[in-house]
DNA sequence: TAGATTGTTAATCGATTAACAATC
DNA sequence: TAGATTGTTAATCGATTAACAATC
């Protein structure tokens, strides 16, 4: 009983609690490069939009990170963050498609620098083959099951239409990949075994849509 | 008191609510397309993975779209959907950012045909400046302020560095600019007279490598 | 009519906020 | 020490699910 509340152990985490701690994060390090040193809940809810009692109700899922008294030292804090999160884990990664969107997400410069590898493109597109993205040479799609039968790949990217995502999903469950961060609009179906991250940017046009009808 | 139970009239609806339409709505249309004619809540709830009830009680906000004993008529449903969220009600843009990510989006197939049009296209690179990007010709960045004053613009999209976003935020409330569909990394000040609506590729990525964490 | 399924109310569950003792 | 601020518990608020009368 003594040390109870310094750990949470057990405890399922809220997936809307883990949806905040990259906004913390992106916080604290913009904060770090303006070479601020503390900062305490109140203040950083304010800066974020939310309330110091989420704040420091959200962290205490993981544990006592702050001084009383004080507040947190923003470089421990960003770091416990990112450790919490798996940022610098090293993950590595395949991308399906090296369309606008595919090439968008390779060029990405904070991935790289935070873990996240891309190790391969793959694309349909025969006048694309060969050519350059970012530290990639985009390879022939249907060299994707020799590349993964010899490469252990954490995530797959699929930036391609909608119809065609089923099928690589199916490749990727085939071939052990843990996780599918996908941008098109469609809901996969893994059977629980493949972890689907979704980036609907469409859903999010239609939201944005209305809240505006009543204005325009 | 008779009708009540067919207006939820003045209350406010919950954003989670209108989340889920767009999801609600892509079903629909892909049913339609099979030439499906009627569904039940609890065929549409399997097919994309919440309870009937809550597809139920969440169209109760907007009306009484069902007819019990028999669903839902799937066209009728469908366009009932769009019409609460201003799909097809026209809405004008100006997108900043002609790179990888404002290129995909200005190609997105989809939404022009679903009245999202976007009227003009800035850039601040001198190569870009004259190039076609879909219908629109890229303009210099700085002929922004002149294009908004003479044209009515319902939505700003923001494809640019985080660095530059606040200040384009800033003039597109100034020429009266009612929603920005923001990709940058930045929680925008718009002191809540403009509607923001985020879309944070990178957070997203966060949340998966941490469910992924212990996997991999 | 009998079976099916809605729309709605009530019950449950979970997430957020408020309050405050602990303590730096 | 006195002031500040955490971590945590309890209270509130909101969202989801279950249940069922209404009715096609």
């Amino acid at each position: 009983m003594a040390n109870t509340q310094s750990r949470k152990n057990e405890k399922v985490i809220p997936i809307s609690v883990i949806k905040r701690l990259p906004i913390y994060y992106r916080c604290l390090v913009n904060l770090l490069n303006r070479d601020m040193e503390r900062i305490s809940s109140r203040e950083l809810a304010e800066k974020i939009g939310v309330t110091a009692s989420q704040i420091r109700q959200d962290l205490s899922h993981f544990g006592n990170f702050g001084q009383r008294g004080y507040g947190y030292n923003i470089n421990d804090l960003s770091n416990a963050i990112a450790n919490i999160l798996g940022i610098n884990h090293n993950f590595t990664m395949v991308l399906i498609g090296a369309g606008n969107l595919g090439t968008a997400i390779a060029n990405y410069p904070n991935f790289k620098q935070r873990g996240f590898q891309i190790k391969a493109v793959f694309d349909n597109d025969i006048s694309k083959i060969g050519m350059k993205l970012s530290d990639c040479t985009i390879q022939h799609i249907n060299k994707l099951e020799d590349f993964l039968q010899v490469n252990n790949i954490d995530i797959g990217i699929l930036t391609i239409p909608a119809e065609e995502t089923q099928y690589f999903c199916n490749i990727f469950k085939e071939y052990g990949i843990k996780g599918i961060w996908n941008f098109a609009p469609v809901s996969l179906n893994t059977g629980n075994q493949v972890m689907v991250e979704n980036v609907h940017i469409s859903e999010s046009l239609m939201t944005l849509a209305y809240r505006l009808k009543e204005e325009c």
